[in-house]
RNA sequence: GGGGGCUUAGCUCAGCUGGUUCAGAGCAUCUGCCUUACAAGCAGAGGGUCACUGGUUCGAACCCAGUAGCCCCCA
């Protein structure tokens, strides 16, 4: 059969991809043998394939498929994340473009499009992880909103509740107007902007002399928010700034509203920053908030839920944050308030998903307190600074400290629907109590077991329409309920993440009532892949829910990738069109191609830079292999008896000589396993088989053309194929599963998947392949003489290690097509020389003989040989380095002299030869 | 403002506790080859003051200090 040159990998890999999985080879149950798990970071479930799934699954899937591959009982489990913000906003999205508002629908209603959006759309993303070849055990695939996954989430809640580490309080807490919800600290990139700082003036309600002390008759503030001037309260300066010492206590008026407030003194305000004077607003910014809480201030909060100014500001209602900074800016412009502004710098919050601008806002919340917790769990820390959890690259060790040493408050309820609703009930009074279910919320009240409704000092309105259900009368009496009626269970949900933090546990059943086989043989994992942008919100926090709901740890190790960035190191974004299709990668390259283009360059917790070259080095490394596996298959066969000694000799030596360079790789290999330097386990194999394979150990057992190779030089060679492909399979499944089977016409002894990945060995059987150097030699003389590889060359050479070389001349015949080699006979007159180590080779080729040429090579290495016996012998002549030297570089240098020495010896005799 | 990290060949990166002729790899480049597995290939070659300055040491890409530039995280 005639093979095409080309290895198409759209004919092989869809059928592997069948076969194993009507196989059953990629699932798993409990047994015997030791456990290798690793949980996939759940995508999105409305999401689709990007180049950093790419990379983060390929690695995976790299290391389960070994660890299978190594007799464990590999274990990956797949699933999706229901994205709480992410999906609402696209389900919103998708209803507004059918004319439906969210407000008009009910809760009920609202959850019906979603989980029909969510079963449309939610296994996209896991069937193109199919193409890519990831080996997971799919029947286990889980979904973060499931049943028994939100159960889980309800009875985590209702723990931590009875163990007073979530709470419901009344704090400053981040609002996104875009998606209408309170988000968590890590949810809000600070980005930095130009923004322009205004010079406002506040008149002194009393403009008298002694007050009056410029011309503009106040004083002036710098801002950069003047869309808050309705809600300040007070104006505050440092009590040590000599500008504002006798200021204090006067009073101004508020632009806008004509509200008169003090001036306030607090060592907070940084005296040189814009004019020293802050106007405090405690209502839309963390420190004013501080302040205003300090010096007993009212807090007004001027703006609504999608960033409108609000009824409470008492002017521009209804406008547009931004708008309004604009208006405002132009009319106190035309009043003379606004003087001047300048540009500055500053970092402004945005929202993680809907990348608005975050506003600071005060507001009643579930909140896990984090210094507790830690505090019940120093494991979360310890664990990981003292390796129990192994992070690679150990850097992120100091990033992971540092967020822990400085944590607050988890911020868990969102205003949405999509989510698992807060286990929390309220009655009319809004009292209230966590429970799993009404009826249980109901004796709690009747035990008289609830919290008394949360006092809300900031004079907000309740602003979320869908909380108007709650109907909460705020009052401060202690008065006990003892029939209570109506039980209403909060609207909010809970942060995607305080699902997400449970994934390793909660994918094998670890809340579930019965026997937790699963979660006990599975549980902890071994590896978890993921970005180090979301170190916080999940990789931290699944280390705390491990050591609170289990008491062990998650995982043992965390693989960091990078971010996949084009080669101008820019991010990927649609917007910039820079990212490629996944799925069409894999159409034109093949998935081994691409799997290993994105490997090659992504050492852990580098940035990858995505570019095509590397795919394409991936699909021609496919084709190389492929190539290998067609010589092999067009050889003709016979009986070892049908060819010479010399051929079943040399034939046994290059097969010694590949055993050598295959130990050492697989040592390499495994080593680079263990510190999870991937890139350069592949790097190795790449090497091993472009060139100690094909470009050695297939050219010395190739035979003549039209020659027949004898048996058992062939089924050697079948056999080093087949222990590249088995280093490889891991990184390239599908060429190495196809190779292998039609290496062994399709019957091997068991597949790929499941062939034993080799060990490493202490004693690597040494092979003297000095000889290989003469074909080196010889090759790089025809390049510079401009010969032909098709003059066959007589070889003379100078040793004292004569057998060294003998073994190896039909190789050194085949490849450096030499036709006769002498030993140690006497120098022709006219030949190339060459060193190789201390031996001397000469090549009798008299036409191609430049004189002087030759003399000059020889010289100029005789020059290096004596400067570097010169420094050798400064080291040697040196007491100093005599006495503090180990013993074994001594005498290594010693070495080196003697060799420079002998060498420097063999020059110089050919050079005075050459002369004569 | 606080913390972490980086700077080695044209590009992307290795380089362990200082010591092998230690300055490396892949890609890119250049030269010569359509040599009967592969031109998606073969055989070779040329590229670097290891950011800069100083120190420690017999010996520094590696340790220390300072300088410059870049990146990330946090507030």
């Amino acid at each position: 059969m005639e093979l095409d040159k080309h290895y198409s990998p759209q004919q092989v890999e869809d059928k592997w991809y069948s076969y194993w999985m009507d196989n059953g080879f990629f699932d798993s149950t409990p047994d015997e043998r030791e456990p290798y798990t690793i949980v996939m970071p759940p995508p999105n479930v409305t999401g689709v394939l990007h180049m950093g799934h790419m990379l983060n699954n390929t690695i995976q899937d790299v290391l389960i498929r070994k660890a299978r591959m190594e007799g464990k009982n590999a274990c990956w489990v797949p699933g999706t994340d229901h994205a709480s913000i992410a999906t609402e906003a696209k389900v919103v999205k998708m209803l507004a473009e059918k004319g439906i508002k969210k407000s008009d629908i009910s809760r009920d209603e609202f959850l019906g499009h979603a989980w029909e959006w969510k079963n449309k759309y939610g296994g996209i993303i896991l069937d193109q992880l199919k193409k890519l070849g990831a080996s997971c055990d799919w029947k286990r695939t889980r979904f973060t909103m499931e049943e028994e996954l939100s159960n889980a989430v309800i009875e985590v809640f209702i723990k931590l509740y009875k163990d007073g580490l979530i709470y419901r309080g009344t704090k400053m807490v981040n609002w996104d107007p875009a998606g209408k919800t309170t988000l968590s600290d890590e949810e809000v990139i600070f980005k930095e902007s130009q923004s322009n700082l205004y010079y406002v003036t506040y008149k002194f309600t009393d403009q008298t002399k002694e007050t009056f002390n410029n011309e503009l008759g106040g004083i002036q503030v710098a801002t950069t928010r003047p869309e808050t001037i309705m809600g300040d309260v007070a104006i505050c300066v440092n009590p040590n700034d000599e500008r504002y010492k006798d200021l204090i206590g006067k009073t101004v008026i508020v632009p806008v509203v004509n509200r008169v407030v003090k001036i306030i003194s607090d060592d907070y305000i940084d005296i040189a920053f814009g004019t020293g004077c802050l106007k405090v607003t405690p209502a839309h910014d963390e420190n004013d908030y501080k302040i205003g809480e300090k010096h007993n201030l009212e807090i007004i909060d001027v703006l609504d839920d999608d960033g409108r100014i609000s009824e409470r500001a008492g002017a521009y209602v209804g406008m547009d944050r931004f708008a309004c900074r604009k208006q405002i800016v132009k009319d106190l412009e035309e009043q003379g308030i606004i003087t001047k502004s300048e540009q500055i710098k500053n970092t402004v919050g945005h929202s993680e998903r809907t990348d608005a601008v975050i506003e600071k806002k005060i507001s009643t919340q579930w909140f896990v307190n984090m210094q507790a917790y830690l505090k019940r769990y120093p494991q979360v820390l310890s664990a990981v600074m003292n390796d129990e959890i192994k992070f690679h690259p150990s850097k992120f060790k100091n990033v992971y400290k540092h967020w822990l040493d400085n944590i607050k408050d988890w911020n868990i309820s969102r205003q949405l629907w999509w989510g698992q609703r807060i286990p929390a009930w309220y009655d009319e009074k809004g009292n209230y109590v966590v429970a799993k279910t009404e009826a249980e919320a109901q004796k709690l009240f009747k035990d008289n077991a609830f919290k008394a409704p949360i006092v809300d000092n900031s004079n907000l309105i309740e602003r979320h329409e869908n909380r108007d259900t709650l109907n909460v009368q705020h009052s401060t009496d202690d008065e006990h309920i003892s029939n209570p009626v109506n039980l209403t269970q909060d609207v909010d949900v809970l942060d995607t993440w305080f699902s997400s933090w449970l994934w390793p546990m909660s994918v094998f059943d670890g809340f579930k009532e019965g026997d937790k086989k699963d979660l006990k043989y599975y549980y902890p994992t071994n590896d978890l892949v993921t970005g180090p942008d979301i170190i916080f919100f999940w990789v931290a926090r699944m280390v705390m829910a491990g050591y609170a709901f289990n008491g062990q740890k998650p995982f043992s190790n965390v693989y960091f990738t990078g971010i996949v960035r084009d080669k101008l190191r820019r991010k990927m974004s649609k917007s910039l069109g820079n990212s490629p299709e996944p799925m069409d990668l894999i159409a034109k390259f093949g998935a081994d191609g691409v799997r290993m283009g994105m490997l090659l360059s992504s050492p852990a917790g580098n940035d990858i830079l995505y570019d095509e070259s590397n795919v394409e080095q991936g699909r021609n490394f496919c084709n190389k292999i492929w190539n290998a596996y067609r010589l092999i298959a067009g050889w003709q066969i016979v009986n070892d008896e049908a060819v010479t000694a010399d051929i079943i000799a040399s034939n046994e030596l290059a097969n010694q000589w590949f055993e050598m360079k295959y130990q050492i790789a697989v040592n390499d290999i495994l080593n680079a396993f263990e510190d999870y330097k991937l890139s350069e386990a592949l790097m190795s194999i790449y090497k091993l088989i472009w060139d100690d394979f094909c470009s050695w150990y297939l050219e010395m057992v190739k035979p003549i053309y039209g020659q027949p190779i004898n048996e058992s030089a062939l089924a050697q060679a079948k056999n080093n194929l087949e222990k590249v492909l088995v280093l490889l399979h891991p990184f390239m499944p599908f060429i190495t599963e196809e190779l292998y089977h039609v290496l062994y016409d399709g019957k091997p002894e068991q597949p790929m998947i499941l062939h034993a990945y080799p060990v490493s060995k202490n004693n690597v059987v040494e092979v003297d392949d000095r000889a290989l150097q003469i074909i080196s030699e010889i090759r790089n003389i025809r390049n510079s003489k401009g010969l032909s590889p098709k003059i066959a060359f007589e070889l003379i050479i100078k040793t004292e290690q004569e057998k060294s070389y003998k073994v190896w001349e039909t190789t050194i015949s085949k490849l450096a097509n030499v036709s006769t080699i002498h030993y140690n006979i006497t120098k022709p007159e006219k030949c190339l020389t060459s060193l190789i180590g201390t031996d001397e080779i000469f090549i009798p080729f008299a036409e191609a003989i430049d004189e002087a040429a030759e003399m000059k090579k020889m010289q100029e290495e005789l020059t290096y040989l004596e400067g570097f016996l010169k420094s050798v012998d400064v080291k040697l002549n040196n007491d100093r380095f005599v006495s503090n030297a180990k013993p074994d570089v001594i005498e290594k240098e010693k070495q080196k002299r003697a060799d420079a020495l002998e060498k420097i010896e063999k020059l110089k005799k050919s050079l005075t030869q050459n002369n004569n």
